[in-house]
DNA sequence: AGCACGCCGACT
DNA sequence: GTCGGCGTGCTC
């Protein structure tokens, strides 16, 4: 006989769970969703606990009893709900909202165009390893955990309601270049998990990836393989999601939410790609699906095995101090060179293209070879300025600067759409001298276009490849050598191997090195390294040219040198000098407002509260305004907490919200990051 | 987050 | 006189 009281919670900003008697049919239990009366209307919850006492402190006749129960079996369970505890406490988000955020259908993620196709990354067809190979796969199989106990110290912060002190976990690292075989040896270690009875999630980055290791995984495990990604429909999510519950289902590829997967028996958690930034979960709970894994190898004794040629500033260190175990795979093992990597000034250039990139697309060309252009960059040119007063385009509703988009002949913002035509003389001062200046991709199709007429272009970026299917269809043309040169934004940076590429040519690569952002270059160091494991994948001859204003930043030299470890060494030492992640933690408060004198009020508050409770290992930087301080009409404040682990920013930060939260400003929104990734 | 209740301005 | 603006308070 069920239980006569249950614990819900619901996807609601509420901090706390509320008392209900079970349904007429006995149905309730502790893991369904349920429809509860709640107020005056009816909303689904989620039963969290039960009790046969009735709850204290609550008059027996206010308590109501759930309408009706959802699910016949149980979603969730004891470590589900231990998780989602951790998450809510950690990232500074409501129960029932974390909760939400792991089950389907719960509350949608906002989902990525759907796309990826490529050749995968297996090395050698027969699959049978390198020395290399094997001696990784024996090691993220052997016992014990890296280095101490407190491994992992710093990707999972002590816990805020001290809960028993996290196992620790096993945690492996497969640090190699691109094409140097590390899928198939992530393959053998599923396998291996499996064979033991236990299950593996493997996690993917948002869409580049995903669907090349899902249909390596399909042919490897086949029904016994499950697919959890954004672009799939609400209704397959589902069936997978149930294939998964019900043990069918035991290894599962999928991105960020994925790590959710109810997988039973966990043995083991893949994460590709480690350094993605698409592993931040963009909207609350801003999990950080690594620190999610990793709480919960620690819950059920799982491993936990990473990879990436780039590894993250975290992970680089964890490796580093010993606390990671690094396995490194230095061949590529499909008989491609590392390709050559010049850096080439921008400086003195008319135009967008170096003589010296414009000869080895020619060259490329010559011998029947394509070429990959990247610019992380739309539009057709970058900012409006008049030369005579200085007055800037800027978009109506944002404050950041409108990019020409010739095709449309407008000028748009990037951040809300907003368009206008472009004037034809300073709008300010009237004079003629003014008018775009620094490039985008149109531009450069343009150039391209004309310095080679010969030659066929395709553009992939977020304006050429709207349309549904649109980018599929181009890289499918690449792919058939059709084409001569594909250029795009980022979209061709990742993941995309096509074996015809001699030539990547980075037109601009210091885009992201003026934002005020302090990993802005790692970002700019990984993404080069990322590109130019795009050329000569399958040939010794691959080249890639870096374009650059800044040939002398340390990320862009090293970047060229393929020198991770120099990188490293170098971009650690100044991280530690200027006190950022990961010799330090932070919690960003973003307060967003119609009326900027209100979201001032409210940071200011937040700061005030902060200051109340912080230690004086702990900094408050700011509050100040965003980088871009106004969005969508929207002001936007912040404020950084910054402590030397997280336990000196933790409880401020939280102790601040709950007070503001206690008498909140109706026309403000505030948003708590933990451990942001980005500052922008 | 909803959805109410509640107390001040311009409409048939 | 009422319809309706959105400020603030609560939801077992």
């Amino acid at each position: 006989m069920a239980p006569p009281y249950f614990e819900l919670v619901f996807d609601l900003p509420l901090n706390r769970s509320y008392s209900y008697r079970g349904d007429e049919k006995g149905a309730a239990a502790v893991g369904k969703r349920v429809m509860a009366p709640f107020g005056r209307r009816e909303v689904l919850g989620f039963v969290v606990a039960e009790s046969e006492a009735p709850p204290e402190g609550v008059p027996m006749e206010a308590i109501k009893a759930i309408r009706r129960v959802v699910d016949a079996l149980p979603v969730f369970g004891k470590d589900e709900i231990e998780l989602a505890r951790w998450i809510s406490s950690y990232y500074l988000c409501g129960l029932g909202e974390a909760v939400a955020a792991m089950i389907p259908s719960g509350r949608r993620e906002v989902s990525a165009p759907a796309f990826a196709e490529e050749e995968l990354d297996t090395g050698r067809a027969d699959h049978s390893l390198s020395e290399e190979q094997s001696k990784a796969l024996d090691s993220i199989w052997s016992s014990d955990t890296a280095g101490t106990d407190s491994a992992g110290a710093s990707l999972v912060a002590p816990m805020p309601p001290p809960s028993a002190t996290p196992a620790p976990v096993s945690m492996s690292y497969l640090y190699g270049i691109t094409g140097s075989g590390k899928t198939e040896v992530f393959l053998r270690a599923a396998e291996r998990a499996l064979a033991a009875g236990k299950s593996v999630i493997y996690l993917v980055p948002e869409i580049s990836l995903t669907h090349q290791v899902v249909e390596a995984v399909a042919a490897r495990f086949g029904p016994v393989a499950a697919t959890l990604h954004s672009s799939m429909t609400p209704s397959a999510r589902l069936s997978e999601w149930n294939r998964i519950l019900a043990g069918e289902a035991r290894v599962i590829v999928g991105a960020r939410s994925a790590v959710f997967a109810p997988a039973r028996e966990l043995g083991l958690v893949i994460i590709d790609e480690e350094h993605d930034g698409s592993y931040k979960s963009g909207n609350s709970p801003r999990y950080h699906a690594r620190q999610v894994a990793l709480k919960r190898c620690a819950i059920a004794g799982a491993r936990l095995v990473m990879g990436s040629a780039t590894p993250s500033a975290e992970a680089w260190k964890l490796m580093r101090d010993g606390a990671i175990r690094r396995l490194d795979l230095t061949s590529r093992l499909s008989g491609g060179a590392p390709p050559a990597i010049r850096a080439v000034s921008l400086e003195g250039t008319n135009g967008c293209l170096t003589d010296e990139l414009k000869r080895e697309i020619r060259a490329t060309a010559q011998v029947g070879r394509q070429t990959i252009l990247f610019l992380n960059r739309r539009g057709f040119a970058y900012f409006y300025r008049c030369k005579a007063c200085g007055f800037e385009l800027a978009c109506k509703h944002c404050s950041v600067s409108l990019t020409y988009h010739k095709s449309r002949g407008r000028a748009l913002c990037h951040y809300c759409g907003y368009s206008t035509v472009v004037p034809s003389s300073c709008p300010e001062c009237g004079s003629l001298e003014a008018g775009f200046a620094g490039f985008g991709t149109e531009m450069i199709e343009e150039e391209v276009a004309r310095t080679f007429p010969d030659l066929r272009i395709r553009r992939a970026d977020a304006d050429a490849t709207s349309r549904k299917g649109a980018l599929k269809e181009t890289l499918d043309i690449f792919r058939t050598g059709a084409i001569d040169i594909l250029l795009g934004t980022q979209m061709v940076a990742k993941g995309l191997n096509f074996p015809g590429v001699r030539l990547v040519g980075v037109v601009l690569a210091d885009t992201g090195l003026h934002l005020p952002d302090f990993r802005a270059a790692e970002r700019t160091f990984s993404l080069i390294v990322q590109v130019a494991g795009r050329a000569g994948r399958y040939f010794p001859d691959g080249r890639v040219i870096v374009q650059t204003y800044r040939p002398n930043e340390e990320s862009i030299m090293r970047a060229c040198a393929l020198d991770v470890e120099g990188f490293w060494a170098a971009e650690l030492k100044q991280r530690e000098a200027l006190g950022f992640p990961p010799y330090s933690r932070l919690v960003r408060f973003v307060v967003r407002s119609r009326d900027a004198p209100t979201a001032d009020r409210v940071i200011r508050r937040l700061a005030s509260l902060c200051r109340e409770s912080l230690p004086p290992s702990a900094e408050l930087l700011g509050p100040a305004e965003c980088p871009i301080a106004v969005i969508a009409s929207n002001a936007r404040r912040q404020l950084i907490l910054r402590g030397p682990d997280m336990g000196s920013v933790h409880g401020a930060a939280r102790r601040a919200l709950a007070a503001y939260e206690a008498d909140k400003d109706r026309n403000a929104y505030v948003e708590v990051d933990v451990d942001p990734v980005s500052l922008l």
